[in-house]
DNA sequence: GTTCCGCATGAATCGATAG
DNA sequence: ACTATCGATTCATGCGGAA
C-alpha cells in the first residue's frame, strides 16, 4: 500500500473542518509561541493565546481517533521578569474541552540558546504535552526501547553507521536511532525525559524541532500506515520523518512560503521513487 | 558570628505566625504531594491541595525578605490516568497573593523509580519552581558555575578519558563536588535543568531529595549567614546542608518522630563544637 | 579520506533608548 | 508613564575550508 502525504495550504481552523472525525492516530505539533516569531507568524499576545488556540484544539480533538495521541510542544516564555502562565491556562481549559492530559514529556535541549542575565540563567527545556481522549491509547513501548549501558560510548561509535542505515536522518542522542542494531544488547525502556539537541541546519525556518522528536513519537504511538497529522506544519519536519517511516501524513501551513516549499520537497521524492536505478529498494514500484 | 539552627515541632501555618516580617533570604522545601506518604502526612486529596497550601504560602510570602527567594520542589502525580492540575492551579492562585512566579527549573532524576506499565514510562523529572516577591532579588550566579563543556573538540581525542571527566562534571554540575579541580578549565554558567541523581541512603524519610538540591539553591540564593527556612523539614537535609555551609536556619516539621530524630542530630553537631581538638575551625567559640 | 579549527547562528532575555 | 525596538550577552553545534 502506498503512503500518502498530504500538504494543505490554509489556515488549520479552517482547513480541518473538512476532515472527518476520528481519523488521525497522532497529532505532532509545535504551534507559534505566544508572542514569537512575529516575522513569520503575527505573534499571538500571550493574553490571548489560549482564546486563539481553543478553537483550534476543538477540531484537532474531533478529528483524533479514540485510541491516538496529541503531542503539543510548547514552552512559555518570560515577560517582566516572571513566566507567563498561558501554558497552564490552555491545559486548564483544554480539559474543559473534553481533553484527557496524560503526561508531560520534557525535552532538555543540550545546546540551548546563548545568555547571561542578572536574575535567571538560560532555558534549557521545552514540554511536550501529552492529551488523550479516552484513557486507553495505543502505545508501542517497545520501539522507543533504548540500549541499556555506557550509552555516550555506544552512541558515539555507532554514529556514522547509524546515519548511513537511516539515509540522511541526523539525530541526537539515540532517540530516533534504527534500534536493530541493539538486538544483542539489553534494552531498557526510557523516560518521560528525552535529551536532544537543536539543529541549526534548517536554513529555511526560524524554529524547527529536531527531527528526532517527531521521530520518537511516531514510534511511540504509530505503526506503519497509520496517519500523522500536524497542523502547524512549518518547515514539514513532521511529514517528512513521516513519510520516511511509512506512515500517511497530513500537513496545514498558513504560509505560502513554507507550503510551497515542503510541496516541493514531497513532489521531489515521490519522483525518486519512478526513477530507473535509484536506490531506495523496498518502496521502489513494481 | 555563630550559625543557629532553629528546629521546631508542630504545624508550620501556625509556627509561622510567631516570626517577624522579612527576616528569611532562601525558603527551599518540598511539601507532602497531593494524596502521596499517606502513612506520614495524612496525605491531603488533590483537589484540597490548592486551599490547604494558600495559607502556608500566605506565611511564607511575609516572613521572605522581599529580595529573598522561595523554592517550591513539587509534581503532581497522576490520578485515573490523568496528570493532576493542582500544581498549576497553585501557581495561579499564588499569584494572585502576591508571588511571582519567576522561574520553573528541571530536577532531572538520573536514576528515578523504577517501575513498568502499559500506558507511561517512568516520571524521571520534577518541578522546582521559583517564586519571589519582587524582581529584583539577590542571586549570586558565580557560585555554582561549572567547568566549560568542550565536548566537540575532546570526543574525538581521548574518548573513554574525556568523557568520564565530562561525564562526572555534568553530572555533578557543581552538586556537592569541589570545583576547584576544574581552575584550569574555563567556566560557564548553569542552565535551568538539574541532573542528579535521587538518594537512596535516607531509610528514614520516605521522601527526601538529595543534598544536592538544597545545597545547589543555597548557594546560588544566600550567602553566608543568611537565613534559610524549610517548613517541612522532614528529614532536615535542608537544614544539615544550611548548616555545614554556615547558613542560619529554620525547620518546622509536624511529626515528632522525625522532628526528636533532626533535633538529636542537630545538638550532636553543636556539642562536637564544643569539644577540644575539633576540626571546625572558625566556627569554634573564642 | 581523516582530523582539526574557525565561524555563524539559534523558539532567549534584559536594559537602555527612542517614540 | 508606557510600549516598541535594538544591542549586548553567551555557548553547543554543524558546516566548510585547510592541513
Amino acid at each position: 500500500m502506498e503512503i500518502k502525504t498530504e500538504i494543505r495550504l490554509g489556515d488549520c481552523k479552517q482547513i480541518l473542518k473538512e476532515y472527518n472525525d476520528n481519523i488521525v492516530d497522532l497529532i505532532f505539533t509545535s504551534p507559534p509561541y505566544a508572542d514569537q516569531r512575529k516575522k513569520t507568524y503575527g505573534g499571538i499576545p500571550p493574553d490571548k493565546y489560549v482564546d486563539w488556540f481553543l478553537p483550534i484544539s476543538e477540531q484537532l480533538l474531533r478529528v483524533l481517533k479514540p485510541t491516538g495521541t496529541f503531542i503539543l510542544n510548547i514552552k512559555e516564555k518570560v515577560v517582566n521578569g516572571e513566566r507567563s502562565t498561558y501554558v497552564m491556562e490552555l491545559i486548564l481549559e483544554m480539559r474543559k474541552q473534553g481533553w484527557l492530559w496524560t503526561e508531560e514529556f520534557i525535552w532538555h535541549k543540550r545546546n540551548c540558546y546563548p545568555g547571561k542575565w542578572p536574575n535567571r540563567f538560560r532555558d534549557a527545556w521545552e514540554r511536550l504535552l501529552q492529551f488523550n481522549k479516552n484513557k486507553k491509547f495505543n502505545m508501542y513501548q517497545k520501539e522507543v526501547m533504548i540500549p541499556m549501558g555506557d550509552w555516550s560510548k555506544t552512541r558515539l561509535k555507532n554514529l556514522s553507521e547509524t546515519d548511513l542505515i537511516r539515509d540522511e536522518s541526523k539525530v541526537g542522542s539515540g532517540f530516533g536511532k534504527n534500534i536493530s542494531n541493539w538486538l544483542n544488547r539489553d534494552k531498557v525502556y526510557p523516560t518521560n525525559v528525552l535529551h536532544l539537541a537543536t539543529e541549526c541546519n534548517n536554513k529555511n525556518h526560524s524554529a524547527a524541532f529536531p527531527e528526532g522528536l517527531p521521530t520518537w513519537f511516531i514510534k511511540l504511538f504509530t505503526k506503519s500506515h497509520d496517519v500523522v497529522l500536524d497542523p502547524f506544519m512549518g518547515s514539514g519536519t513532521t511529514n517528512f520523518v513521516a513519510q520516511r517511516m511509512n506512515r500517511n501524513s497530513i500537513g496545514i501551513e498558513i504560509q505560502k512560503k513554507y507550503y510551497d516549499m515542503v510541496k516541493k520537497k514531497i513532489d521531489e521524492k515521490k519522483l525518486v521513487l519512478f526513477e530507473p536505478g535509484e536506490i531506495y529498494g523496498k518502496t521502489k514500484i513494481k
